[in-house]
DNA sequence: ACGAAAGCGGACCGCCCGGTCACCTTGAGG
DNA sequence: CCTCAAGGTGACCGGGCGGTCCGCTTTCGT
């Protein structure tokens, strides 16, 4: 979607540079959250350190690239699962994705659940995640599966949540987040009357600009 | 508990600057984390950087007694709650104060949602909370109000996941941590007939030493 | 084979951090 | 009022960071 043959380098040292950078910094910034230096990661790359700096003009970049990448996959996934048969299912199944994403990656935590996004591609990239999560969610809705006042935007932030949730037990109990995901399942799913307050605006990245847009 | 009145220094200048200087770090490690450096917090307490380091001995100390200060208060408040007449109300109100401390302190849940609290005295107050959490718990659980698989180490971690779900939009709705609790709150009290998986440790430090322990 | 352009790398820069220290100020007991 | 220890202070240190730069190496079209 963002480039199929026009960027990138053409040298093949490059490229494979490029690769193998990019692989380390996932790994890094996975284990080690976004404050991992670039030496860090140019050391995993087998690289220097200047190298990082010819592929990626600043380590916002650097990680930009990364995080896009693991948003459009949970896009991809929450996609597929807009064509299953059971929408209940398929948001349960969507959730379970989400968390284990944020539960592999420290710095995608960090950077998703973060207050105001700085990058514009990826504040684009989370407001597509919730646009497509917000139909998955429409559906599970309508069969009672969700209750009605939940939005897109509302799992969405549950996923964070849920993984800080069950942060301090990772490295003990590391599929502990299960127990908070169905708890929290079942809150999604509660069919009590009252109804939630504090509605959330559509789209995270609106909610530092003027709050009475629409 | 810690100490009335042996500790701490003895002329006039020096007991007024130490409460500055509390003042002045609870303050901006509220408003910037954990990572607020100390010549910010001499500024704002109008004193010299070196004068932090004659009353703790390091960044962690100040750290850890501020954050001992809140976990205390949290303490006291489960402790008096556990006297109420309705368990269930009494344990929803415990959760949201739990919240809006955690709403209120960024270098609070820093601390209390790290996975291994480095400093003793802050583990030993974690687990203290956890104890008294789970009285509440329990006397919520013997009236049906909350689900019968659930312990106050959950409680104490749904903290910290509530404030980090509501995180994103703070700024812009600083009250929207209220829609997570309640909807956590419907997951508490949920009556389905199944049970968690993975039930977590009773104690949060216990964590990382061998699991196999009671 | 060759030369130029693209890529590489690590010494280097400026910055900020936590923490130290030697020198100066202040306050309380006599 | 005087003394002196307790307390205050900011220059300073070592270290790590993101980012730059220029001499060297590699690739690749010709």
């Amino acid at each position: 979607m963002t480039e199929t043959t026009s960027a990138g380098p053409s040298r093949s040292d490059a490229v494979r540079n490029r690769r193998l950078l990019l692989d380390a910094a996932a790994e890094a910034f996975a284990e080690c959250g976004a404050d991992v230096s670039i030496g860090e990661i140019a050391q995993r790359a087998g690289v220097g350190k200047g190298t990082v700096f010819r592929h990626f003009s600043s380590k916002e970049e650097l990680l930009a690239a990364i995080v896009l990448g693991m948003l459009d996959e949970l896009i991809e996934t929450a996609t597929k699962l807009l064509t299953a048969g059971d929408p209940g299912a398929a948001l349960r199944e969507f959730m379970a994705a989400g968390v284990r994403s944020f539960v592999r990656d420290r710095a995608f935590c960090e950077v998703v659940g973060r207050p105001s996004v700085r990058h514009p591609q990826v504040r684009e990239a989370i407001d597509r995640l919730c646009d497509v999560v917000e139909e998955l969610t429409a559906r599970a809705r309508q069969e009672g599966a969700a209750r009605p006042d939940l939005t897109g935007t509302d799992v969405v932030l549950l996923l964070s949540g849920i993984q800080h949730t069950a942060a301090p037990l990772l490295a003990a109990e590391p599929q502990a987040w299960h127990r908070y995901l169905d708890l929290v399942l079942d809150g999604v799913a509660a069919s009590t009357g009252r109804s939630l307050p504090y509605p959330p605006p559509r789209h995270l990245s609106l909610t530092d600009l003027n709050p009475g847009e629409r």
